[in-house]
DNA sequence: AATGAATGAGTGTTCATTCAT
DNA sequence: AATGAATGAACACTCATTCAT
């Protein structure tokens, strides 16, 4: 075995492991998750787990920030020149990763609302939060908003009632009778 | 020991450990609260639980039983004639809840995105907010509502947001604004 | 309540008690019946049995008598004066025993061949298959049997053989057959 | 250590949890004997037994397998051309078995008279059966028995109340004149 | 980097038994 | 005689973690 074969297999255990537990823990729950589950789908002994995160703790902070650095991808857009398609593009960006990455979503709320995994989470999503609000609130200044702090305040908070609506029931119609109205009320 | 006194401990031990099981499931999660834990807080045998109520999660499925009758009661007022006052009402009452009964709810979401604990409490969750919208529905076309529809359907997931959001940071000055929002909006 | 009803009662519930245990451990063992299954299926207070019998064990010292004393009148025949009608009545009971009071062997079976209960049964069974040989000697003797000593104690293993045959797999064919075969060998 | 040593003590483990299971189960009874006996006398965590057989009736079922396979070595011989010379082994074998193998035959026979491990075995002693029966048909009918039909149907029988008899009781004295009986009975 | 046997504390649950009524 | 709530030791089993290789 070459130096180079050992490192690609390293690197592919680990992303594994991570996405393995990722799922996982999206599905069943994290607490309902074994070590041992984790390493047998995985395809890895279960050994290797440990070895690569030291604990299912860190395992889970590890799977924490990769998935809070890829749904920020989703809303790092670059900036358009019209504030309105750009609102547009963001409501529709937001809706879609509910459905696509499903997964993702249900861990973060389950995390999110579990007490002993609440504080690997909610300081990330506060501050997304914060982000994504103030991204609003600049674009409808753009757009001629009379209020765009209260309306902000308000986009934010409706945004937050449609994932956990969807989360908890996955309801793909009201989903889209959700999209309407954001697009009603908030595009020009 | 009078017969009065035995009988109001008879009854007390299952009570009992239901609210301890109700308290530590909300502050600890379900997963992190062993039977041991309450039986030990509720000072009573490790036996007494399962003779109660068979098994850990079926004590769970009473709590969450008693908990969503507890939720119904709040929201389940007597008819005012005045449909903009009893509206003002509702808006306070789901706040002053959020406050109040602040483990019950944290409780609830944390059943509500746990894979595993889903299955106890969607089904009631979804009639719930059936019967809610349609109760605010029905207040909005009394006072004149334009389109008591929309504004219905847009009024209950802004509740939604404002649950999710307060019960993620426990935020207090954000919850007040959002009364303040909501009251704005849908009172004459 | 009258003295008298009270003292019927207190007969039914300990017989009830006796009945249902017997069922039950023959169906499922001894070890897989609880005092709980029993004063369920009697009903009757799960204390009750316990102030009738004191333990669990002694419920089953008290069935192991009923039953060996029951077993004991199947063999306990009026004297026919011819042996060989005799012999004969005695096959036949002992195979429509084995099939009518089956559940009654079944337990005997058990009891015998597992460790921690054979000392309630097995110097009685011991006692019961030399008495038994001893009736069957006799009457060979009288009918005229040249080596009534090997006969008898050949018979008496093959009694045994197709009862441990017969309880292990209730084939009633084999049983009919083996019937047979012992009448064929030991009648006139 | 070397590289022997190592792997002489990973097959030792899951063996010797078998046999001190076995010898526990055939002492004791499978329900009185507990996981932690086993683990404790054989000098292993209580998670081991775990780890290698799953549960305690998987344990028994390798068990069951092992002792059913370990018999069936006795009576499988190298074809002897005398079949009167061959009968008088399998006789010698078959009672020199019971004593030396006591403990196997005695889990045997609990096993087999327990209706909930009944299953783990009935099946395979009815095949060992049958095939020990054919085996002293072709050897009968080899030494001109008349009827050897009947005649291995009855050394059958004879052959299950000698081992029901002995593994109730343990006389050797009366094991001793059932093996001249079968040898007298059955040898040219 | 990778294995997998081994550990041991902890879990939910069962159950014979007690006892106040 | 009868109830049934209450006990607590025991049980089978799980699982995160360690470690020799």
């Amino acid at each position: 075995m070459t130096l180079k074969k050992v490192k690609t297999k390293k690197k592919t255990a680990k992303e594994k492991i991570m996405f393995v537990a990722l799922e996982l823990f999206a599905k069943r729950g994290y607490h309902r998750t074994s070590t041992i589950n984790i390493s047998k789908k995985a395809n890895i002994s279960s050994g290797l787990l440990f070895y690569h995160f030291g604990s299912k703790e860190r395992l889970l902070k590890s799977i924490v920030e990769m998935l809070l650095s890829k749904l920020d991808d989703i809303f790092d857009l670059e900036n358009y020149s019209d504030p309105n398609k750009m609102l547009e593009i963001i409501i529709d960006r937001f809706f879609e990763s509910l459905q696509k990455n499903s997964s993702y979503w249900d861990l973060y709320m389950a995390l999110l609302y579990q007490p002993d995994t609440k504080k690997h989470i909610l300081e990330q999503v506060i501050s997304h939060s914060k982000k994504f609000r103030h991204k609003i609130y600049k674009l409808m200044l753009k757009m001629g908003n009379q209020d765009p702090g209260a309306n902000s305040f308000e986009f934010e908070i409706l945004r937050v009632g449609i994932f956990a609506s969807y989360l908890s029931n996955h309801n793909d119609e009201v989903l889209e009778k959700a999209r309407k109205t954001m697009k009603y009320k908030y595009l020009l």
